[in-house]
DNA sequence: GTCCCTTTGAAGAAC
DNA sequence: GTTCTTCAAAGGGAC
């Protein structure tokens, strides 16, 4: 596997926008023999839409760590060549990025389910299709090192993974250990190359993740903004069996997270990016649209009130809008607080009855009248409400659990 | 080269 | 306990 690996093409996988696939330490299961699969060989990964590879939705993280040759513009990958690091031309070269935490992977028993899975069923059209058999197996389908992954020749501390970057893109991959004797080098040296753990992928992340791709094929779609926008009209849309999957997906990456870096925590990485928006939330004290701001103005309860179209905006949507007041303001029970004419109950701020074109609504006024880009949206079914009749967020705890907690 | 946009969810900080 | 903020992914666009 490994001389398989040394010789793929190194421009094999550019521009995949499954690149985040490590398929390349992935024996194809429908190989009798374990070899690479002719898709991992010199095929694209990823087959436009319709032609992914079966397990390239499974595993939700980059191989920018994986594929020496990938060139994704926000990987590291890129950091090698533009800055002349030395990238390990083989995987058994590659240093335990994350040297394991006692017991190590080896304690970590996922289901071995997507090994024998079924082939990814692909329909020929559209993005409600089933995910179920390949999800429920690869919801112990990981970015993380998987044991039978270990098995080639592969070192158990010796796979770098996907969730560490160099910091900054600046810096050469290093051990994460928390535990190892500090390598003898100047401090500021060894600050620079301490890497980046990334946050585990939530369920929508994994989702997105998965169906970027296809939306990217029925849209023609390019700006990530946009295809997002589409991507949470579709998480809503889904059943809540759909969305299950992939809430059950994202806590077991939670737990493999934790196992791997047990004294990791999300605050690592606060301050890592968005200064500039942070620094423009500092003068947030100006800012009309606040809640707190917007419930005052308004003559809401800040305890208990809500001034937006949906609890979870940040801002009065309304008001960036331009309305100049909030929409449906409601209290914690429910109950309409000096509501607008004629406000249709799914307008409220209740999460529950909220329809997900509300909640995807573009803030910014040149846009929200503008219709979906994407008109395989179209077809999309209320997302909500009674007509959509348990789909979500009634007993939907991964989603709204915090939202919830306090009605 | 860096940040913004845009989405949801998780986690931490702040109150 | 509640609210707010940050960061996960993605890549075109703006600066």
């Amino acid at each position: 596997m490994d001389d398989g690996m040394k010789h793929q093409d190194p421009g094999m996988y550019k521009g995949s926008a499954y690149s985040g696939y490590p398929f390349l330490m992935l024996s194809d299961p429908y190989l009798p023999n374990g070899s690479m699969s002719p898709l991992s060989n010199k095929v694209p990964v990823v087959q436009p839409s319709h032609g992914v590879h079966p397990l390239t939705p499974l595993i939700p993280y980059s191989n920018e760590h994986f594929s020496h040759g990938s060139h994704s513009p926000h990987l590291p990958a890129d950091i090698n060549q533009k800055q002349g690091v030395h990238r390990p031309s083989q995987t058994s070269d590659i240093p335990g990025f994350y040297p394991l935490p006692p017991g190590g992977v080896g304690q970590i028993t996922p289901s071995m389910g997507w090994q024998s899975q079924s082939v990814y069923p692909l329909p020929s059209c559209g993005f409600r299709q089933p995910y179920s058999s390949a999800l429920s197996a690869g919801a112990s389908f990981s970015r993380f090192t998987h044991p039978l992954m270990l098995g080639s020749g592969m070192h158990t501390t010796g796979i770098p993974h996907p969730a560490i970057v160099p910091h900054s893109g600046k810096q050469e991959m290093e051990h994460y250990d928390r535990n190892m004797k500090p390598q003898p080098e100047p401090k500021r040296e060894k600050e620079a190359k301490k890497p980046t753990i990334k946050k585990p992928l939530n369920a929508f992340m994994l989702y997105m993740k998965e169906m970027r791709a296809k939306v990217i094929a029925e849209c023609t779609l390019k700006e990530s903004a946009a295809i997002n926008q589409i991507l949470g009209r579709r998480w809503h849309a889904l059943s809540r069996e759909e969305q299950a999957k992939y809430y059950e997906l994202a806590r077991k990456e939670r737990q493999l997270h934790m196992q791997l870096y047990p004294g990791w925590s999300a605050r690592d990485n606060y301050g890592k990016k968005k200064r500039r928006t942070r620094e423009k939330q500092q003068d947030s004290s100006s800012d009309p649209a606040s809640p707190k701001k917007c419930r005052a103005r308004f003559g809401l309860n800040q305890q208990t009130d809500w001034c937006g179209p949906c609890r979870r905006k940040k801002k009065c949507i309304r008001y960036l809008q331009g309305e100049g007041r909030c929409a449906s303001p409601v209290s914690s029970d429910g109950s309409a607080i000096d509501s607008p004419p004629s406000p249709p109950d799914a307008l409220r701020c209740i999460p529950s009855a909220f329809p997900s074109e509300q909640l995807a609504a573009p803030a910014d006024p040149a846009h929200r009248d503008q219709p979906d880009p994407c008109p395989v949206s179209a077809h999309l079914p209320p997302a909500s409400g009674p007509s959509r009749p348990g789909a979500r967020r009634s007993s939907a705890p991964p989603a709204y659990s915090r939202a919830s907690s306090g009605t």
